[in-house]
DNA sequence: TACTATACTTGATCTAAGTCAACGAATTTA
DNA sequence: TAAATTCGTTGACTTAGATCAAGTATAGTA
């Protein structure tokens, strides 16, 4: 149950098998089917997860009811609604399974109290942060300026498992452009 | 010279005057005058920035040579060509002063060693990384699927005084449209 | 396995916003 | 303070990509 955290755990440095044990206890297991909720848009986020298993999207839509996606964990990585984790406001968000999943679910106070006890895991939070800082920029950069043909020219580059994993739908929202323009350029590649 | 860092450290709960001096002689002043390039495309950055006074502004060159900025820094607030500083590679951005400037600044030797040693530092990092990373979000979203007007009136409601202080031309490639779009859209409003 | 709903592809059309250009205003620099 | 750049505004034109629509394929459900 905890072999993929553990893992993580021991890339990030913790090695110590007490902290690691102490940091695995906080975390539930969760299985949950595909397209499940974690967190609806007038939600407040209380838990971060780690996948396991499966896939989860973060997106929002926009007032004529189009999604826009931000953001897809896979196995091996964390994931939270963070603006409404961070700040305890609505998410304003959804966090949605796209896949079934196998997740590691650990609370906020839980979350908090690791960070404030055990350094290793305030850097692990750290770097988090500090990377997910750096793609949003680079996405920032990548994506102004860029026309539909650059932006998947960009994803091939930078994230290709999206491609794999993910429906076109989702990946054109993630993209902003429209799926139909998607699907016509993935035609001329 | 100090006071306005040391304001800065008051409002984020820092009020141990010995400990605000351990952090203040850290920064050394430095004075620009307009368009001062503080950090060039291919360099990588190694300070830390405190506006005393002015606006410094991070954006990037895309391959057709037009600019995308994506942050300006006004008094009062810390700024660094973050990935660039996090992990020591080239910045493939510029950071510039867009303003007669003061500024404090602190090398990324020192700057890690407050991190490290001061925990109250080491928070004000991690609510600099949460906050960056929230408005960043928001950015995406609220760029994705905009039209040019509801960028403008996105860029009324969050941030007004870009429209004050900064240029048109600036403004535009901060929104990533046309500067005869803004134009033509601010005669409008 | 069949039925339903959703997703993908492709063509035809439309429109928001980019580009180009010209002129006046404002800001820099000598 | 005068000359030289750069910036902002506005009009005419162009185009990338959105929307709409219809047919096909795929996937979820019962």
């Amino acid at each position: 149950m905890y072999q993929e955290l553990i893992a993580f755990l021991n890339n990030k440095g913790i090695e110590n098998v007490e902290t690691q044990q102490q940091i695995c206890s906080c975390f539930t297991l969760q299985k949950a089917k595909s397209k499940t909720i974690l967190v609806d848009y007038n939600q407040t986020a209380n838990e971060y997860y780690f996948v396991n298993k499966g896939c989860i999207r973060l997106f929002t839509l926009n007032k004529e009811g189009q999604e826009s996606s931000r953001y897809f964990a896979f196995e091996g990585n964390f994931v939270a609604a963070l603006p409404s984790f961070i700040d305890q406001k609505p998410a304003e968000e959804f966090m949605q399974t796209i896949e079934k999943c196998e997740l590691l679910k650990i609370s906020r106070t839980s979350f908090y109290h690791l960070v404030q006890t055990i350094p290793e895991f305030a850097k692990i939070y750290t770097e988090i942060l500090e990377l997910g800082f750096i793609v949003a920029q680079k996405r920032i950069y990548g994506f102004q300026g860029f026309d539909a043909l650059e932006k998947v020219q960009w994803i091939i580059k930078n994230q290709p498992q999206l491609l794999l994993r993910v429906s076109n739908k989702m990946v054109a929202s993630y993209l902003g452009i429209a799926p139909s323009t998607l699907s016509r350029i993935k035609a001329k590649l």
